[in-house]
DNA sequence: ATATTGGGTTGACGCTGTCAACCTGTTCGG
DNA sequence: CCGAACAGGTTGACAGCGTCAACCCAATAT
């Protein structure tokens, strides 16, 4: 028993060498040859390992969605929903502006396909669900249009504020429009106000 | 005058076989060679017209930047202002369903330096534009949080949640969440509605 | 008439992912 | 205890990629 002594030092050295390379240059910059160098083995011994490219990208995902939702998690925590609900928001929005090539991989990027790759496809739901739990034990008051509101479908509009303004604000889009520095330093606050009016149009 | 017949013409060919393969394909499968393959030229050939792959890569965005303006600008019109902001909002998020893959090049993929591109730019400021007019027509309702409002920080918050949803939508993300066809349908009329409430709390 | 130059060609370089073959030490069935 | 199987490493090759360099031709400009 346990007669091979560290059997996954490589295949945890690759996903980590690949996150440093991702996350110093992006992740069309990552090659297998080039991980395998820093690594100081030959081009192929990832290839041992990970049959393909994909699958090492699709474990390099798999372990941001694990650290996002982490962070997600270790928020401040306030007893008012409404509160909590607000400081999860901030924290989606600092997870974007600390580590904008990884949220790019993980939203912004074209993922191998989810159906190989279930490991990955799981720890991207539980992120999600965090989301959608908080939401869920919120009294969200309904806009006149949408008859019934399951909690799921406010969390994916909340998501989507908070995913569009991460996105925009990492687009080179961004950099052309009128908007200054001030500008952008307050978007996050006005975004977070106009959610809240949002979900809860009578307070 | 005009002694040369069709300067224009394998540059324009360029960028019309790159966009097809864009549209076929995604980004990632974008080269030179493929280029000047279909065009049945030499794969130096595009080279002449396009210093580098960046280059390609920008009039391409530069035309999909053009195409979607036009496109929001071809939307139902509307005498009341809040309704004509609503088939906006479809019309933005109509275009990233009919062109997912375009979409995402303009805004989810890393684009060539924006400082060496200044059309490319031109292009996208404009896009934004139309929508930034549109809202500073509008007696937007204020927020608590926010005392002053200037247009361009609605339209911010509006575009991050158009922007959002549509890139979440295409984004492989989506195909794991715990929502079935008939909730994706009406995501869209939800998120319109929310978003709404959010700009008009009052109304 | 001649020099310049725009626009095309071929060939090469190093990079990439991937396939194939080979080697070597450990594990395990007989 | 020995031989097979095998996990995990190696080198070598291939095609496709962006890019650089050299060459080449016809039309234009002086």
């Amino acid at each position: 028993m346990a007669t091979r002594a560290k059997p996954e030092t490589i295949k945890d050295a690759c996903i980590d060498t690949a996150l440093e390379i991702i996350e110093a240059d992006g992740v069309e910059q990552l090659s297998l040859r080039e991980v395998a160098r820093r690594l100081g083995v030959s081009h192929q011994a990832p290839y041992k390992h990970f049959p393909t490219r994909d699958h090492i990208l699709a474990a390099v995902v798999a372990r941001c969605y694990a650290e996002f939702a982490a962070w997600l998690e270790a928020r401040p925590r306030h007893e008012d929903g409404w509160k909590d609900l607000g400081e999860m928001g901030l924290a989606y929005l600092s997870y974007a502006r600390e580590f904008p090539l990884k949220y790019r991989l993980m939203f912004n990027a074209p993922l191998p396909a989810p159906a190989d790759h279930p490991d990955m496809m799981a720890n991207a739901r539980h992120a999600f669900m965090i989301l959608q739990t908080r939401l869920s034990s919120l009294n969200v008051r309904n806009v006149p249009v949408a008859a019934d509101h399951p909690a799921r479908h406010d969390a994916m509009f909340t998501w989507s504020c908070l995913h569009g303004l991460a996105s925009l604000m990492q687009s080179d889009v961004l950099h052309t429009l009128p908007l200054d520095a001030a500008d952008r330093e307050v978007l996050v606050s006005r975004l977070m106000a106009r959610l809240g009016a949002a979900l809860d149009p009578g307070c």
